[in-house]
DNA sequence: GCCCAATACTTGACTCAGTCCAGAATCGGT
DNA sequence: ACCGATTCTGGACTGAGTCAAGTATTGGGC
């Protein structure tokens, strides 16, 4: 798994050091973790490690095309390692927890700009907005409408 | 022009004040600004105003859905007043600069996920990422290959 | 027209995510 | 093993946004 890692970073042009190891690793272990939490969980592996070198290495991953960064409004970045496909993210309004969608007409379907106004679009992202079953249960009586819809 | 929003306000059972008004007016003015933005404007029109006030108002606005509010990623909230239409956002990633998009199909097409995992979806939010006319002319050597297109 | 409770506004301290910088440590080619 | 390039550390800093306590304004009832 690591010999993996060591070679997606050397192939990138990237050094192999333990603290982009471990975030890597992170980053496979839980999904959508904002850099704190890829933090601890690295401190949890290799001891320690600073917020600055999470910061530059999570950068770094995502300028390489190796991870993708996700920063839903309200809430501090997120990152994940399934970069290259399809997909979108669907989030709890409540708890805020996110779940991934795969793309739901598989090749860039409304997601071609109707008047692109000039622009050189290079890439359409899609949150949905909603409540997860969990919070949906708990606040049962919330009134779901006039949310102003689909948009 | 202002007895319209003076009616708009009460009409939401909310207090017409001087702020609430100006921070109207502003947000007509200038859409997608940010509050820091909106906050200059109001201080233009009735001399100040605080920096809480104005969020305050935003939110009851946004609240109210008066007011609609748009976080796209790496840049502080921007607010529009043109809610309840069924419109996007095309955002320059050099400059930052938001433009709005209609929505490309009338009805929510593809912006009912395949599958929704239990979550109740009230919003499909769409943000366009590219480059600008200015921008993508300034630096035309850019490579805009591999931003993992379309997604 | 005046009063008073409810609502809104001001001020200032604070939090949280993220960035900047300078110096120390590590990586990896030779 | 050495050395230059790259990366990491620690600490100060910025910018957006929130909290809380006190003051001012609004507008419905008299």
């Amino acid at each position: 798994m690591n010999e993996d890692a060591e070679r997606l970073l050397r192939r990138h042009g990237l050094q192999v050091t333990a603290q982009r190891l471990a975030v890597l690793r992170a980053m496979s272990n839980r999904p959508h973790a904002t850099a704190d939490e890829l933090a601890d969980d690295v401190r949890g592996s290799i001891g320690s490690i600073s917020r600055q070198a999470v910061y530059d290495t999570l950068g770094t991953l995502v300028d390489k095309g190796l991870a993708r960064r996700i920063q839903p409004a309200g809430s501090p970045a997120r990152y994940e390692d399934r970069v290259g496909d399809n997909h979108h993210h669907l989030v709890c309004r409540a708890c805020g927890v996110m779940v991934d969608v795969d793309c739901t007409v598989g090749e860039a379907p409304c997601l071609t700009a109707e008047d692109d106004h000039g622009f050189e679009i290079d890439q359409a992202e899609v949150i949905y907005w909603g409540y997860c079953p969990g919070c949906r249960d708990r606040s049962a009586g919330r009134n779901a409408t006039g949310k102003n819809g689909k948009g």
